[in-house]
DNA sequence: CCTAAAAAAGAAAGCGTTTTACCAATTTGT
DNA sequence: ACAAATTGGTAAAACGCTTTCTTTTTTAGG
């Protein structure tokens, strides 16, 4: 079957030790056993087995992904970066959808313990750390992903949702908007920082973000839409909103221009994550893109930081987001 | 650390061999001791190895699977239907996207293959099965999902393309269409397949498509564009185009929306997929659904049925797609 | 040519399980 | 009451590798 170290040692007429030296390319081995060693290795098309090794005190090369669904495009491109930066430095992932359910939550952490998985990335916004902290005990590197928390204590990787707000409420600003709304995720924490970052933006004009025009929506099309129309029938309808995902900006545009309401030109629409939505509504959809793969980049390193020496101490990184210019927002200045 | 089998029999009294049958429930034990030892694993929070378990022979319950690229919402859906399907049967899975690049492929399948991975499933369209073959020869259970060829021994889950692009051709047919383009991924085996399909359907009526009115295009977004713009230059503008993917489709609509064509009104258009797109474009987009989460449960299953007893025949099963009604499409009877 | 040091290779223990063969202690049948 | 059968449990080998400690071989210096 399959063939082992013994096989290539008995082949080679050399001890399993030499052959283990030579695949690892550790201790001293003159380059005339290395290649013969390496031939025969060829010749049996003999692959070590990562298992094996792991059983010894390896690492398992493997880590684990929690996101709370897959199929979310934006979560997906999480997925990707993660899993593009985890393949340079050696690493598969093991991808685990919660679907926002904490027992499941759980019940992956368990198989990912069991697995002996090097670390383990959480990109779920989980209502409990208990989980968390029970890892932490069990002394396997955690981080957090685009989720915090101030109970955490193991590395933190985020986007700057509050600047990321603020980018947003500052280019409507110096867009001429005086009189904007926005549809929050506000049972999320990104939500409620985005909202913060507005706030903040339009703070330095001085202007208060009136309650009503704050509308709270998850990102789910049949919502958005609802938050859509509440907008879309104020009385004193405001000349820009701002929604907290590229899908409800995208559903926003969908149900204005059902109402006959013209964008950008009756009403002006910016996004945030920049997720395949943006390219696709129409008109483009200016938004805030996060620095997707520049967060999976520092995610994997600090993680395989905390993997190389435990106990760290755990930073929090967070990155700013960028502003993406398309045409969804009027500029209303000189008009 | 973290504690073994030894710890447990030591503290419990017994032999390790004891405390592995009852972790698995084999053998013969006295419901007392039985009750003993799960008492001692619960307090010292025993969590067997599956490393450890896997070198003895064991399964690793993991298994590998390749895509394209996670980040299209396509098959995000996919790999997040077959995460589904494998959890329920205690199956991991390790991500893998290969950018449709072969050598990545190959990479991954050996990072799989020494990760003793049970099983594969592979949704890239290689060109090179030289290497399934490589797979195959080491015996390890292989599954094509959604892409075929004859030269595949190992089991074979599709969506049937060509009735898909049938299905599409009769509502357009029904609906009185007679004139009808496609936009086709030609270099795409389901994309001929789904144009297959689509003549097919006017052959019924002895409609003989026009190769002018096949416009091949990537699912990409340029191209898309590009390839829309071709059909609505048309001095002879057929009422209705067939679009390979839903995000085909939805640039369609765009661009048809920006040369004033109106969608149905004007022409009328019909995705396939029904991935989030055909949800947001504005109207919604008919589609055709593939049964992505019965694919994977019989993939899975499949999959799990070759771990079992190698060597079986692999299987080909095809399950139909299904139309799912919008309001992209315009009904031209009785007008 | 001999010895000391350096380099190369090997023996064996260990990693945490599973599993087979075997043994002791009960039960059972007669 | 005694052999046979059943039950509950154990010792030990095996899985395929890594690594430390030794031993052997080679090289260099005098």
């Amino acid at each position: 079957m399959k063939p082992t170290i013994y096989e290539v040692a008995k082949k080679a007429g050399v001890s399993i030790a030499t052959v283990s030296k030579v695949v690892n390319n550790t201790g001293r081995i003159s380059d005339k056993t290395k290649k013969k060693v390496t031939e025969i290795m060829h010749e049996l098309e003999y692959h070590p087995s990562s298992v094996a090794a792991a059983l010894t005190g390896k690492q398992t090369f493997t880590i684990g992904v929690l996101v709370p669904d897959i199929s979310n495009p934006f979560f997906a491109e999480i997925a990707r970066a993660l899993e593009n930066s985890a393949r340079e430095k050696g690493y598969g992932i093991i991808l685990c959808s919660t679907d926002y359910q904490s027992e499941r939550e759980n019940d992956y952490l368990e198989v990912l313990f069991k697995k002996q998985v090097d670390g383990i990335i959480i990109a779920t916004e989980s209502s409990d750390w208990k989980v968390f902290e029970k890892m932490h005990r069990r002394n396997i590197p955690l981080l957090m992903f685009s989720i915090d928390h101030p109970a955490f204590s193991s590395h933190v990787v985020t986007t700057d949702d509050v600047r990321g707000g603020y980018l947003a409420g500052r280019y409507l600003l110096d867009k001429g908007h005086r009189h904007v709304a926005m549809i929050a995720e506000i049972d999320r924490v990104s939500g409620r920082l985005r909202l913060e970052g507005l706030k903040q933006s339009l703070m330095d004009e001085e202007i208060m973000l009136d309650e009503g025009l704050i509308i709270s929506s998850k990102s789910k099309i049949d919502e958005a839409k609802v938050a859509a129309q509440k907008i879309l029938k104020l009385e004193n309808r405001p000349t820009a909103v701002f929604a907290s995902t590229d899908l409800i900006a995208a559903v926003f545009i969908n149900e204005a221009r059902k109402a006959n309401v013209s964008i950008p030109n009756d009403i002006s629409v910016i996004g945030f994550d920049n997720t395949i939505h943006a390219e696709l509504t129409d008109p483009g959809l200016t938004t805030i893109a996060q620095p997707i793969p520049d967060l999976a980049c520092y995610a994997i390193h600090q993680l395989l930081q905390s993997i190389e020496k435990p106990n760290s101490s755990g930073h929090r990184i967070m990155l700013s987001p960028e502003l993406i210019e398309r045409a969804s927002v009027k500029d209303l200045n000189n008009m």
